[in-house]
DNA sequence: CATGAATGAGGGTTCATTCAT
DNA sequence: AATGAATGAACCCTCATTCAT
């Protein structure tokens, strides 16, 4: 170890630190209302100063969605590469989501507000390329729980994927974390209704 | 008649094209995102001309959201003065949403994406209005299908109220009107799901 | 007499009127601060409407300023041609302006805020033109007045004549016709501070 | 003294120069037509780098005005709490009243110009209360010097106090500080000519 | 590392003016 | 004569970004 690694983790920290701040304001006001004044105002610095960190507001945004997608799919390969029936597939895809959900929060929601946007640009393509990956894993999963008897044949499976899709991720509009509900809780109840429906069974 | 209720009328239609035309720039742009000018060119017409119809950008998205909400709460009133069963009464809830979304798709989606930060100015305070009155409507729709054993008496009513919710707004981020279902038949599917889950039974 | 007259005289009465209107808006809100919009509103009638009259805004303020000029200058050049004593004089032109006061109030404020600004523009030339005479006027007749020793031989010719000129014109700010003091007593008055100051003589 | 001292000082220095550009600007072309542009010109910047000192360019004009009416008021307060003659109050106030005039001549020309259409707004309320403050100084001392035998017993008080005080103040728009009279001087020539009149004595 | 001051590109809005009806 | 709708230039202001200190 050099004397410069210390130095080093403390600026990778503040680097860290400050995404966090802007991504909790980005989920709260929105990017586009978001402005670099009041990011820095949230971490008690001057707009200017930020830039000595970053290139960009458009950067923060990137590496805050970057770190959290590249988070996501740890979680995801793993669940994916576990060769899993069908419905313990989605079982697990789920629970991992509320579990991303719970650990970035803000990331989640700026994904879901912002995405849609971001996508036409050359530099957000990762998202769209996060999106295929996405779609071909639920739709895999679906259709072979549908071929497998765990699914009900007559579903629509991308109407299907879209339902559960954003059924998901929505939560985290409304998801505050520390709550009475813990992740993994929250994911079981999701689970049961997606699965068995909420009407009562005769 | 007199002379002067057609041209009454011209502008009442002229008004309403406008606000279309707006409304399909926010949703696909957002509010924040979308200029006056780009709003004025996809009218075929300068920024300033805008002003000669509407007050304010802000304006023009206010009698956006009133209209739709207007709407809504017809059908909605509509269905919960039916005395209706609980299950009942929630199929067609979720019918008239979806055939709401048909109709008013781009408002749905501003809806959707602005609402949260916009119930927070004094002028949109109708939104939160609007939205309390939904959550009563749904919650208690809930607990007395849940009471009259038509729900499973393992709900978490708040819980199951957000997933509906969620579930059926969201979709009006994908929908695209005239496609190849009718929205009769999206509520039906969902419905399907929502109701009975995605699983088999055994 | 034709069959035309008439009309012409009616739309000659129009112009007056709907220029007396402006002048009033102008008069209390300032040029700049008047749109033609609330000119239109004053008169009952739209913006556009105007035009149809007036070939701009900047047409009606200069013939709102040269009608009061023609006229404070058929009273000037009367008092003029009388071959009076300076004190005469002095008194006598007093007492028009505070006539012209009474007459035209809005033209006369309007005069006092814009004139500075106005003269520059070649249109507004015959401004510096009316000033130029004004000015010849009054330092002619104190001139006169001091070598005939009806005003004191200490006299700066100069600050005297902005004095009394500025001390006159001033009063259209706050002068309303039809109150308690009629314009000639308000000169006499006036005149008697000018002449002869507001101590008391020992 | 600490290090941050001399760079609040030069602050404090820049938005000084920068309200005397701003007011230099305001009484040459009057506020409406004083675009925030022309500003930066005279300051050599740009249009936008004035927000970065202040909130707008009502708040330029608001803190123009304060700091004027501010000094102001110090310098009549001292001159009213000296328990002076009526007479020599008269002299000292206007007197004090060319000082200020040298010393913020484009302040009070905006001052002159535009507090009456000012006083009407909430921000500028402070105009009014300071014009009450004047009207009462003016009129008691006016008072009581036609009590004291100072003043002619037969003025109309209320005229006077408006003949003086426009007399005074709208040598402002004239008044060229680092002319030939200094403030004094002209202070001097008015009150001969106010207190004693233009007219021989017989 | 951070500040203070400035840049420059837009953005929402106003308004005098035009013109077909 | 007057209306209704549109134009286009300009205006005030915001904001991401830069850079010397």
């Amino acid at each position: 170890m050099t004397a410069t690694e210390p130095a080093a983790a403390a600026a990778r920290d503040r680097r860290g630190e400050l995404l966090g701040t802007a991504a909790e304001v980005f989920a709260e006001q929105g990017y586009n209302a978001t402005t670099v004044r009041k990011i820095a105002d949230h971490a008690g610095m001057l707009a200017g100063s930020l830039y000595y960190h970053f290139d960009s507001k458009e950067s923060m945004l990137e590496e805050i969605l970057r770190t959290f997608l590249d988070e996501l799919w740890d979680g995801y390969d793993a669940v994916l590469g576990a060769a899993l029936g069908p419905r313990e597939t989605l079982e697990a895809l789920v629970t991992e989501s509320f579990r991303e959900i719970d650990r970035h929060r803000a990331a989640v929601a700026i994904y879901q507000k912002e995405s849609k946007q971001l996508v036409a640009q050359e530099r957000f393509a990762f998202l769209a390329e996060s999106q295929r990956r996405f779609e071909k894993a639920w739709l895999s999963t679906l259709e072979r729980g549908v071929a497998e008897r765990a699914f009900r044949a007559d579903l629509d499976v991308r109407l299907t994927y879209r339902f559960v899709r954003d059924t998901v991720w929505v939560a985290a509009s409304w998801y505050r974390p520390g709550g009475q509900h813990s992740p993994e809780e929250i994911a079981r109840q999701y689970l049961s209704m997606v699965l068995d429906g909420i009407a009562v069974r005769e």
